[in-house]
RNA sequence: GCCUGGGUAGCUUAGCGGUAAAGCGCGUCCUUGGUAAGGACGAGACCCCGGAUUCAAAUUCCGGCCUAGGCUCCA
């Protein structure tokens, strides 16, 4: 065959064929659409994988092009950013060695070893990296002989690793150089280093090669790239907000929880906390009862062998997940989970098809040791209070009671202006119970989802051990995602246990246990929360929800009738007697996120009315009290997010 | 759990071998105010906990605890 003849066909995004010769390179595709795509081609996409411009393409292949303009653009800019990085660490540091330095959502890293850094240093990389872009240096891609290349990387067993597995097909092997410079690496890569408009390092830390804790660690330095250095300034803009509204922070400053040395992983919830925690307790109880559960409640401390049944001894406490000690030659255990006790007490009668579905809820307190690395504020903790609830229906109420939990999810997220995302996690490695109950519980699961017309992500293997889920996620304001609630079907543990009902033909039958989950702990909650609103709460959660401010000592007869009025409404209202102006009144009114303040001086006394302000608004507004108070309950009752009485 | 930082007043931080600082907050007093910081004075610290070095340690070294960011885990 002659190679030189043969031409494939490649398929453009438009959905037209174009005939090329074969060995023809993504670049030259361009090319031949035309003169000024090829002039701007940075790499392209071969069936969906990005790849160098020098790629060649094949016979079949849907080939896009990539040019500045397109959102794979960044990550080859990001890609490229991080051999600047490299470039720069070896220009300070020349025994620096390089591991990988893949781009990422938010930029790139690069981990490298044999150097010490901390992040002192990396103002001098950046410098570096400043003056690389600067020097505008063409990068391109070089091929080096097998040979070659593994004598280059001697010293360096990471990089000779990869020659190993990710390389081991290619001879010669794929460099790129700019400068000084040459890296071993797939690319693609921007055409010169000036194009990076916005670098910048942002952290420094540790990881394992291969991501495993066994191989050896490796310093990590994370950083980002931008087309131009406004982007990379609203980038950076964006992070300082996101810290802002850290709940750890907000928790301290509005005094709502803390997390003390001497209970690591333990919130304690101070007074306002503590309030915010009612309001949400109330609120999932209310939302309970509608649902027909019964609230039960447990006790944290057992016997171990509670759990050794249901397959939570092993997977907990194998785990060193589970706190457990001996005493008095017995082991005892902290309920790392309280499906258990509630298994117990549905098998403490007998129950018959009629009284299905029975259905237990339990602010249950559980207690994990998760590794202390782990441990963030509210939102990793050892110690948490689920609003748990256990249903244990009939085989042919199980699609039934899964859609209901699903529709009250999403009333209770949107109340809350979160978005839910849905995904449905498989079986995984440490399943107990046999392939078919799983599909059947799986199927179950998706059958719900999608008859409701809800999108969802597949995971596999990320399962509890006894069923699969639907984890219900929330992003937060710094773009985690957290998951939230869960329902989880499982046909493992009532087999288990021998749980069963007597049927309309006098026989025992299994049932089906869901496990859900609605916020899923208080403590994470509560942390989502606090990030969400960015401790800006809607009324109904405030801890303080209305702050009397007297204009001076001989209104403040006045200003408390108003709050006691209030008060007797069921409403949080202060007054503030301090010995403060008022602008400095409504600052402090301001800092502390009220969603409402209502002044008071001599005028308003004497008309009978108050001045109502809120936080969003600058416009004050005089009314009676009793038309406030009316305002006030609505949107109490509503739960409505922002203070509205002004916007009326 | 691992790696690298960090732990100083209620909070945020400065100080980094020689008697412990500032801002905010708190208290008292002056000021009696009109819609996002009026003024003065004052109280408040076993400088995370042990140990070591030193005439002298918040400061240096070792160990521990906690914490931040990652990594690894993860209902």
């Amino acid at each position: 065959m002659s190679r030189q003849e043969t031409t494939v066909t490649v398929e453009l995004p438009d959905g037209s064929t174009l005939d090329v010769p074969s060995g023809t390179t993504v670049e030259g595709v361009a090319y031949e659409i035309g003169p000024g795509l090829g002039d701007d081609t940075v790499a392209g996409i071969l069936d969906g994988d990005l790849v160098a411009k020098e790629a060649e393409v094949y016979d079949g292949a849907a080939v896009e092009i990539v040019t500045p303009s397109a959102d794979e653009y960044l990550e080859v800019l990001r890609h490229s950013a991080a051999h600047v990085f490299a470039q720069a660490l070896q220009r300070l540091h020349p025994d620096a060695k390089l591991t990988i330095g893949p781009w990422t959502d938010e930029g790139f890293y690069y981990d490298v070893t044999g150097v010490d850094l901390d992040e002192d240093d990396l103002e001098a990389i950046e410098e570096a990296a400043h003056e690389i872009i600067e020097e505008d240096l063409p990068i391109e891609q070089t091929k080096l002989d097998r040979d070659e290349a593994v004598e280059r990387y001697d010293d360096n067993p990471f990089k000779r690793e990869i020659l190993e597995t990710e390389a081991a097909g290619s001879d010669p092997v794929s460099f790129y150089e700019q400068g000084e410079f040459s890296d071993l690496c797939q690319g693609p890569h921007v055409d010169s280093t000036g194009e990076i408009g916005g670098f910048a390092l942002l952290e420094i830390s540790a990881s394992y090669w291969r991501g495993d804790e066994d191989n050896e660690t490796l310093t990590r330095v994370y950083g980002t790239a931008f087309r131009t250095e406004e982007e990379l300034e609203e980038f950076l803009e964006r992070r300082r907000k996101a810290a802002e509204r850290d709940h750890r922070k907000i928790g301290r400053e509005m005094d709502l929880f803390s997390v003390p040395d001497h209970s690591p992983g333990c919130a304690h919830y101070h007074p306002d906390g503590m309030t915010m925690r009612r309001e949400l307790e109330e609120y999932i109880r209310a939302k309970n009862d509608e649902l027909g559960y019964d609230e039960v409640w447990t006790p944290e401390l057992n016997k171990a062998g509670l759990w050794k049944p249901t397959g939570h001894y092993d997977a907990f406490k194998e785990e060193g997940e589970m706190f457990a000690w001996d005493q008095d030659d017995t082991e005892y255990g902290l309920k790392p989970m309280n499906c258990a006790n509630h298994a117990y007490i549905y098998g403490d009668e007998t129950r018959s098809y009629r009284d299905l579905p029975v259905r237990f809820s339990e602010f249950g307190t559980v207690y994990r040791n998760e590794q202390s690395g782990e441990l963030s504020g509210l939102l990793r903790v050892r110690g948490l209070t689920q609003d748990d609830g256990h249903a244990f229906v009939r085989p042919d109420q199980l699609e039934a009671e899964i859609v209901n939990t699903l529709t009250v999810i999403e009333d209770i997220y949107s109340q809350f202006g979160l978005e839910v995302l849905y995904k449905l996690e498989t079986e995984g490695d440490n399943a107990v119970g046999s392939d078919e109950i799983w599909e059947q519980a799986t199927d179950a699961l998706r059958t719900a989802l999608e008859s409701q017309g809800l999108d969802y992500d597949v995971e596999d293997g990320e399962a509890a051990f006894y069923g699969p889920k639907i984890g219900l996620d929330a992003r937060d304001a710094i773009g985690r995602e957290w998951t939230i609630g869960t329902v989880q079907v499982d046909f493992n543990i009532p087999e288990r246990l021998d749980l069963t009902y007597v049927g309309e033909d006098n026989e025992e039958h299994r049932p089906v246990m869901i496990h859900r989950a609605l916020l899923g702990s208080f403590e994470r909650f509560m942390g989502v929360a606090v990030e969400h609103f960015a401790g800006r709460f809607p009324l109904w959660l405030a801890p303080e929800q209305v702050r009397v401010l007297p204009l001076n000592e001989d209104v403040f007869d006045y200003a408390h009738e108003i709050a006691d009025d209030l008060e007797a409404d069921g409403f949080r209202v202060s007054v503030a007697t301090g010995d403060d102006t008022l602008q400095r009144k409504i600052r402090a009114g301001h800092d502390d996120n009220l969603p409402y303040m209502l002044i008071v001086g001599p005028d308003e006394r004497d008309a009978g009315t108050v001045s109502v302000r809120d936080r969003n608004e600058d416009e004050a507004r005089d009314v009676g009290p009793d038309e406030f108070r009316a305002h006030l309950r609505g949107e109490r009752a509503e739960k409505r997010l922002e203070p509205d009485f002004l916007a009326e």
